[in-house]
DNA sequence: CTTTGTGCAAATCCTTTGCATCACC
DNA sequence: GGTGATGCAAAGGATTTGCACAAAG
């Protein structure tokens, strides 16, 4: 299927109006492997997208599982298109990232059982930091 | 071990001087159970440390790993004390959080063998987002 | 034509910085 | 006494809100 199709299914089964706007955007996400956070996004969305307009389309997007929404402890919130869903690895010393394939779904399965007060599980969010070998020198 | 006699310990082994703020904070954040925010601290600790070293102090101790940093897509950080490691979930209805017992360092050990890039891992931050009973109904 | 999305400007909230003073070791 | 810690005021950034207008279904 390609690429347009794709985000115009994925924004009709979401109950959201297909827009230029968020056609672009879910596009430079799903192009884009990476997080980004919403100024770097706004930059490559320059005369497509207000910054307002691009918080709210992120929050509606990451609230339906659309995009996934993480934090590096940098005081800003980081944005990825769930292609296939992974985490990262961050330098706390020069913020490298590094993107972690593995996937613990399988393991984290378990929590649902013995989270007693929640009915469903929806997303979890997981990140590890580090120090890269460059920084280690 | 006492507390003050641990907390102690737990500054002079990190090369931080004893403060009476610092003793303070690290003694609520090691009574209360469950992460707090900045301002909860802060209002807990009114008189005695003003907020810009409330900030300061929490990014020490988490660059030392004596206390967990962590998100809830919130817009805020939370902290807290790292008695035994553990996880939350939260309602991304109500935001009420539930403590995730699980620990799954062993499974995240083999992370660090993966990650060509990193010399080690230091910390990772895991958090699980649900819709809790309560909400459901 | 109704509902939902968008842009603009302003407001709000969280966090950091600079600098002078103070306290621990 | 010297280095690191603290307080205060101000600045800096990220994110949100209100409202009028525009576009999608």
């Amino acid at each position: 299927m390609k690429m347009q199709e794709r985000i115009q299914k994925l924004l009709k089964q979401n109950n959201l109006k297909v827009t230029r706007g968020r056609k672009e955007v879910l596009g430079m996400l799903m192009k884009h492997s990476g997080p980004l956070t919403i100024e770097t996004l706004h930059h490559k969305m320059k005369g497509v997208v207000n910054i307002t307009t691009l918080y709210r389309m992120l929050q509606q997007f990451v609230s339906k599982g659309i995009v996934y929404q993480t934090d590096f402890r940098d005081g800003k919130a980081y944005f990825e298109f769930q292609e296939r869903h992974h985490h990262h690895i961050t330098c706390t010393s020069c913020g490298r990232k590094e993107e972690v394939r593995r996937c613990f779904d399988m393991t984290f399965d378990k929590v649902e059982k013995e989270s007693k007060g929640f009915a469903t599980i929806e997303s979890h969010m997981l990140e590890f930091f580090g120090i890269c070998k460059r920084c280690q020198n």
